[in-house]
DNA sequence: TTTTTTATACTTATTAGTAAGTATCTTTAT
DNA sequence: ATAAAGATACTTACTAATAAGTATAAAAAA
């Protein structure tokens, strides 16, 4: 694959989650990179299809993460603590998660996109009930909620965390993620 | 107050919240209202000055539902039940909430318009977090994390919860939210 | 040489915003 | 009571800037 088409992912990726979908245009992208708006059309034809490329990106990722874990024998523990750690990392950097970054603006996207957002989505949360489901079976975790509703519960207060994160600078999300955790403690 | 700019308020607040902020214009407002771009220039000079002004709005509706409760000596429990009713509401009717609207936003906005939107999040959460700690000094609540600490996560639950819920269908958000309360009980 | 990648140079549509004018109502002065 | 002055609530008719997108040519890599 193309450096420049990477670079360009990339780019777009951080736009959307530094300053939303609706806000960034191809000439930023062309600018920062330094190439001509053209050029960005020419690996990436509509913004449609650089939006949906971005999610799929995304979308693998997780998919990668779920597959080394369960390759290097991860119990339920860690991979609910290897979870929480993308969107520390994401504090960290002050970017928004991609899902939150793109769900509000989600009637406004093109039909493609809004597929593979809603797929990315049902992934995670799908990944996460199971996890709990299996974890606390194991006496690894502990709540009296049913598994969805718990991993909705989660899913949500991870991606306005980091929301609201970008306003409010007070807050000690430290222990915010912590008290996830230690919620789940049996 | 002029009509006309009281349709623009709330015609504006309703396309932030169902389109997000940088995907609606001047344009969407004076077509649905049958008048011309520049009449709405002329209540509102900027979009600046819109956005601010759906957002003061919605600092005072939210100050006066407060006032309401005091004045009708809502206990705890109603003063949450009643809280939690409002995304209740707006997830019936579609729409997310205007923090969850505008917080992936922030970055693009204009200055009075984050100072705005900053102060109703910390008015809410101030808000909420108050009424976590008298309600569990008074028994009517029970939870082991700090009072702020909760409230953010109480806050964060409710916010991303109708910005998923636009997204996907099947989930059941009427005990999502009855979990929130439950959670509470003592 | 042929394909891939990029620039040049556009187009079309939309955006926020403005200047100037007008009809209608309201107040004030005579 | 009536005329003048002013405020209210717009419309008409524009900008300047930016958006996404494209046709074509040039350069670079295979």
């Amino acid at each position: 694959m193309s450096v420049t088409r990477e670079k360009i992912l990339e780019l777009g990726e951080n736009l959307i989650r530094t300053r939303g979908y609706n806000a960034f245009s191809y000439q930023d992208i062309s600018t920062e990179l330094g190439i001509k708006n053209a050029a960005v059309h020419y690996y990436f034809p509509s913004k449609e299809n650089l939006g949906t490329s971005i999610v799929k990106t995304n979308i693998q990722r997780f998919d990668e993460m779920v597959d080394n874990m369960h390759s290097r024998k991860f119990g339920e523990w860690q991979q609910i603590e290897t979870f929480i750690k993308i969107y520390v990392k994401s504090h960290r950097e002050q970017k928004k998660c991609l899902v939150g970054s793109l769900s509000p603006d989600y009637n406004t996207l093109n039909a493609t996109t809004k597929i593979e957002l809603k797929r990315m989505i049902e992934m995670i949360l799908k990944w996460l009930t199971e996890l709990l489901e299996k974890g606390r079976t194991q006496n690894v975790f502990s709540f009296n909620e049913d598994p969805a509703s718990k991993a909705l519960s989660i899913f949500s207060s991870l991606v306005a965390s980091l929301q609201l994160s970008g306003i409010m600078d007070k807050i000690d999300y430290k222990s915010f993620y912590q008290s996830i955790l230690d919620d789940l403690k049996p």
